[in-house]
DNA sequence: GATGAATGAGATTTCATTCAT
DNA sequence: AATGAATGAAATCTCATTCAT
């Protein structure tokens, strides 16, 4: 027996689970072939996950707090609420674009009883953070008065497109400036 | 025993498989159920369908066709290029308007071996059928010069986005001349 | 592919399952041993049941429909109350002894929760049918007044342990002839 | 970590196994349950026992030795052969009210192939001790000669069918005196 | 002595597909 | 043309036992 430490042969589970639930979804991705990659048993990741369900949420749980590591890591320097919008996005799309085939999965998954509400909520969660932004800079005089729960909502989804268009293209079609240009600005550029 | 011909045990068939792939997507689907909800045997789909790969693909290209024609139709009483575009927009969120789970549905299992194929294959058409257009209207004067696979590329990823939150959300955000007027216009509109 | 009829499978998945359930206890007993000795797949079983537990519970079912229709015939005739009781303790030592095996299973498994209440239900009605003897005997003036009730407990456990000893013996100790003697007359006979 | 005797541990693991087995049976009951409720490791079982049938067989040699010992003692003051008939029958039920499910759980895992024949050993003991005391009250004159051994087998069962009743309906139903009375005179007491 | 990670066989259940009727 | 019983592989999950630490 090959023994390691617990924490260990769960980082490789987790890996295998995810390389296994992005190639394959998650119905098709099944615990024997996560446990072959893992170079465990199939036993031992009952040791480390409750089942397949626990598995698959600990890796959304994991890249949540990273989106969340991330985005409060580009926000803590903003000195003003345009500046903080600009890097919400900024880091949004930087941060899909490190995790391009997670996103996938979970944008293909998201229907799924036990994990779906869990993304929602944190989708949500991620939308009244632009609505706060937004309303700071209303209250600060920076931006023109309008409903901050619509405009964010209309941030996001444009955002949410890109990034889908990045996800599932595979190569990167817009950099961060560009699309905050053209939320901002617009496709067509008009003449002065 | 109720007799019916067999396009119509055909067609409720597709439906039946349309609905359960829908609600628990291609794997978790299963061929009795199907039968079953389509008032038929395990057996007869068998007669109809060589597998369950081919049902689906059946459904998919009926999808794909539907939406054929729906912008063929548009498209054909267009006097210029920019009405062309603007028609192909329009056309492409109402239909998507109409099959928001279908759309979902063939998302998710974009993956597939089997069927991935063919979608990526048909959107790549409507690519091509966008910058025809473009190219058509550069050549006629109306459209300024511009590398038109690129511009429908960037065309068709941003109405992508949109569908993509219009289908994950439900209830949908932007109406047609909405999504037009943003991709055309910018989302912050600037005073003369 | 042997094909038989649905039925008949059934009967002899059912004959596999009374003789492994028998054997091993119901946990012990495994659904591919039982497909094995019913001489079909293990995915055949599940045509016919919906899984181990309603295997189960159909041999338990049909057992207590077996007793019900022996007790109702051995009733039909009786004249009197006194022979009402004496039938019923008859019928129910016979059908102990052809059902030794099953009643044993029964025993063991009884706290089982799916199966347990089933049971316990069903004994519940049979200690009221011999409480409805003894009242029917009170009413006609050929049983002295008591507590009907608790005189249906005390011949029904009595009753009990005659057949859990036959059960657990192998070897039948006592005839019917004699249990009702002893229940009536005591183990020890008195010199008048 | 607070350190305990090896005999300490011991009985905790044997308290815990004891606690699984009736309330799951045996091969339900897991060892890894049995090692948390007992507040040690699962390595640590193996280390007090060789392995679960091990464990299970010295609950169950446990209890007999209790049975033995209580027994035992009943008839150490009997005076005649009459009063130890008398003393075995209070003694058995006195205990068989103390350890319920103990019995319980015995008599559904009277099957099993390693412990089985443990019990119907120790069962057979007792019947020879009952006939031992039948055939010294022969001897004595006390008992009137009848074949000592199928009169121990029919207190025997008797009074195992008064223990089934008790431990199956867990409310007690006959006192030790009113069994004594009833296995000695009937359940229909006679006018003189 | 004591720990708990690891194993691998075996449990129940599902399901696309075939084919005798 | 239509049926539905049969198959058997593969899925998830459990668990007694071992052994490096």
């Amino acid at each position: 027996m090959n023994k390691r430490s617990g924490m260990e042969t769960k980082q490789h589970i987790l890996a295998a689970a995810r390389q296994a639930f992005i190639e394959q979804g998650y119905a098709q991705a099944s615990m024997r072939a996560i446990a072959r990659e893992a170079g465990t048993s199939v036993g031992g990741l009952y040791l480390h996950f409750k089942n397949k369900e626990e598995l698959y949420e600990t890796l959304q749980r994991e890249w949540m707090d990273q989106l969340n590591r991330a985005t409060l890591a580009a926000l803590r320097d903003c000195r003003d609420p345009g500046e903080a919008i600009a890097s919400f996005i900024a880091a949004s799309i930087e941060f899909a674009g490190k995790h391009r085939e997670m996103i996938h999965l979970m944008g293909r998954e998201l229907g799924m009883s036990f994990s779906g509400a869990l993304v929602q909520g944190y989708l949500r969660e991620r939308r009244r953070l632009i609505a706060d932004i937004i309303d700071k800079g209303i209250a600060a005089g920076t931006f023109r008065s309008c409903d901050s729960a619509e405009a964010a909502r209309i941030i996001f989804n444009v955002l949410r497109g890109f990034i889908f268009s990045m996800v599932v293209d595979a190569e990167a079609l817009f950099s961060p400036e560009g699309c905050i240009d053209l939320i901002l600005n617009g496709l067509v550029r008009r003449e002065i």
